[in-house]
RNA sequence: GCGCCUGUAGCUCAGAGGAUAGAGCGCGGGAUUCCUAAUCCCGGUGCCGCAGGUUCGAUUCCUGCCAGGCGCACCA
């Protein structure tokens, strides 16, 4: 359909261009919002007003009476609402259009395309936070690909920084611990979250541990044990934990880049030398800044520290090391190895410093997506601008941050968890989440309870069913209503997050579109011998009445928006399109649903038809569940 | 102070300059001899934050204001 959409544009300017100079980008479609309207409705007569001053009516009718006659596949062609134009499909044409192109894939695009996603600190377990970020960026690269995209996915393992230093104090300073007993402790990354937050609660009552946690940081940077030892146990630890964790919800990754090798392979001093040639980056002038080596931002014409005056980077400069390493700029390349195996024994690898083992081709990307938090956007911004500076502009544009707002708890969901707030958080609608504090929902945690609740459910709808089959379609509505509700929301709309909404499975939800899929193959599965493949040449909604053929045919129109949407969700960076868009094929079809038995239908010839129409909605809810990650539950 | 974002139904949110602004939740009522009732149908509620501007047409774009959120260290 987009296809259509796309040939019709181009047969309009071939027809039009030469009357009224119209261009490609004059012709918007849209569906109208009345089936009275047509089926497809275009602006055309109001551009062309604007251009030559003219009243849109007669241009309209200039333009009815040229390409009247022009298409075959149209009932008819039509003015109305002052001059927009509307298009009537012969409504046989559009179903066979729609069920010839059933299995359409995308043209692969020969273009790498790299998402960086999840990237959490590793010295604690996951929370709904970072599932957000997760999901968003798993559901971008499913929809690249889908798009025909190769597409590679990093994870980017922050595993010097302070917060790791943080949990080794806390574990061998404050809790006394020595390497065995930490190597012994059950599910590290959940221990960790709490004394996590003890230890930021402490630093915050006496100021000396501040500069204990200094020392054990120096320590760590200049790999002293038992400090060096423990850190990198605890990231690996905690790192592993994150990636089986995200791969319970479907979520894989081909790189882990850590930032110890970024440092150790002195991939800044590569990248400080192309600045430096290239100008962008410069000793300041400014006394304040003496000795310090900047860069200017323009948007708000200040200079940002790359190098201090003690000669040591900043966070900025090491992000921009890596991001050249990204595009394929720095010149300098990571070793890379094995990390962890996929069930089907696809391989997730890990950067290194020494040792070589066979890997694929890393980095050195086109396009390049990162899925950070909008809090980033300055930073982010900031390394854009500089790419664009190395070659006027044209990398920056390619450098994309992918921006979402946080996920906050409600005040009754922090209270309800036993945790105390302030007065004045009391009276804020939602309360921020913070690793710090301890108040945040882990992603474990949530994961249980949503897949309690539907164990709860399958139970109550299917009893005598095996353990192992409950479980598994537990396990698969847990995920549905997941990642549907990190998917749903606005990406620059701050999720309120309370149990009751997520752990919802009615209308909006997960779980609804599952539920739409489920009976629809169940539907098929009951037809057995009696399922053949429709044959377009028999197929006529003439057959059917007014009412059914109005609802039958709103949902073509709907399934020929697919492919236009998932596009569009992707360049408009709002993957909540996908969601919506679902949502609202599914209602559709339970609609129809209700009204209209297929199983039982007498008439053989509305039969097929109708079970085109499951055929080519069953298609569809498959590649977007595929895009959303909700898995198909064999029953529910 | 500078920069970014948000304001739509009681609540949570969709609305890509277009025709009568929509969903879910909640509330009230109804549907199961029939393909799964996690479904479907019926019911009410809107100064689309306010004021201007651009436009044939503004919830949507621009400007100003009001209200809220976030970011702006020689921290990471």
């Amino acid at each position: 359909m987009k296809y259509l959409q796309k040939d019709l544009s181009a047969k309009l300017v071939d027809l039009l261009k030469k009357d009224f100079q119209l261009k490609p980008e004059d012709i918007q479609f849209s569906i109208p919002p009345d089936r009275r309207f047509g089926d497809l409705s275009t602006t055309i007569p109001f551009v062309i007003a604007k251009r030559t001053e003219q009243k849109p009516f007669l241009i309209g009718e200039k333009i009815i009476k040229k390409i009247r006659k022009t298409f075959d596949f149209f009932l008819d062609i039509k003015l109305a609402g002052g001059g927009f134009v509307n298009f009537y499909f012969k409504k046989n044409f559009l179903l066979s259009y729609l069920i010839e192109n059933l299995n359409h894939i995308s043209p692969e695009k020969n273009q790498k395309v790299i998402v960086e996603h999840t990237s959490i600190n590793p010295n604690k377990s996951a929370h709904i936070g970072h599932l957000r970020n997760a999901c968003l960026g798993d559901t971008l690269t499913r929809g690249l690909r889908y798009l025909g995209y190769g597409v590679e996915v990093q994870n980017y393992i922050d595993d010097t920084g302070v917060q790791v230093a943080d949990v080794v104090w806390g574990l061998l300073q404050y809790r006394k611990m020595n390497i065995q007993q930490i190597k012994g402790q059950d599910n590290l990354a959940s221990y960790l979250w709490d004394l996590y937050s003890d230890v930021h609660r402490m630093v915050e009552e006496k100021s000396e541990i501040t500069q204990q946690i200094r020392e054990v940081l120096k320590r760590i940077e200049l790999k002293k044990n038992p400090e060096f030892e423990m850190s990198r146990f605890i990231s690996n630890t905690v790192l592993e934990n994150h990636i089986r964790l995200m791969e319970s919800v479907g979520i894989r990754y081909n790189l882990l880049v850590r930032e110890s090798d970024i440092i150790e392979l002195e991939f800044f001093e590569l990248a400080s030398k192309i600045l430096k040639e290239k100008k962008v980056m410069y000793p300041s002038e400014d006394p304040v800044k003496e000795g310090c080596w900047v860069i200017k931002y323009n948007r708000e014409n200040i200079e940002k520290i790359i190098i201090r005056s003690d000669h040591t980077i900043t966070y900025i400069g090491k992000d921009i090391a890596y991001a050249l390493w990204k595009v394929g700029l720095l010149g300098k390349d990571f070793f890379y190895q094995s990390f962890y195996e996929y069930p089907d024994s696809e391989k997730l690898y890990i950067t290194g410093t020494g040792s070589h083992s066979e890997s694929p081709a890393f980095g050195n990307a086109r396009q390049i997506y990162n899925v950070i938090g909008k809090r980033q956007s300055y930073l982010q911004n900031i390394i854009s601008q500089v790419l664009g500076s190395l070659d006027n502009g044209q990398l920056g544009k390619h450098f994309i941050h992918f921006s979402y707002e946080m996920v906050s708890l409600t005040s009754r969901c922090v209270q309800d968890m036993g945790f105390e707030i302030s007065e004045r958080d009391k009276a804020k609608p939602f309360v921020d989440v913070s690793g710090r504090k301890g108040i945040a929902v882990k992603a474990e945690e949530l994961i249980k309870k949503l897949t309690d609740k539907s164990l709860e459910e399958v139970r109550l709808r299917n009893p005598g069913l095996d353990d192992e089959s409950a479980d598994q379609i537990a396990r698969d509505i847990a995920i549905g209503a997941l990642r549907y509700f990190m998917i749903k929301f606005n990406s620059n709309s701050v999720i309120a997050f309370d149990f009751q909404d997520a752990l919802s499975f009615e209308g909006d939800s997960g779980p609804y579109l599952q539920y739409t899929l489920v009976r629809l193959n169940s539907i098929l599965k009951k037809m057995g011998d009696q399922l053949v493949d429709p044959d377009i040449k028999e197929l006529d909604m003439e057959l059917l009445n007014e009412k059914e053929s109005g609802i039958f045919y709103e949902i073509l129109l709907q399934v020929s928006q697919m492919d236009l949407q998932i596009e569009f969700a992707i360049e408009s960076k709002e993957l909540s399109v996908i969601t919506s868009y679902t949502y609202s094929l599914c209602q559709k079809f339970n609609h129809y649903y209700h009204l209209f038995p297929i199983i039982s239908e007498q008439r053989l010839d509305i039969k097929k038809l109708r079970l085109s129409l499951i055929l080519l909605i069953k298609k569809k809810l498959e590649v977007l569940f595929g895009i959303i990650g909700i898995p198909i539950p064999e029953r529910m």
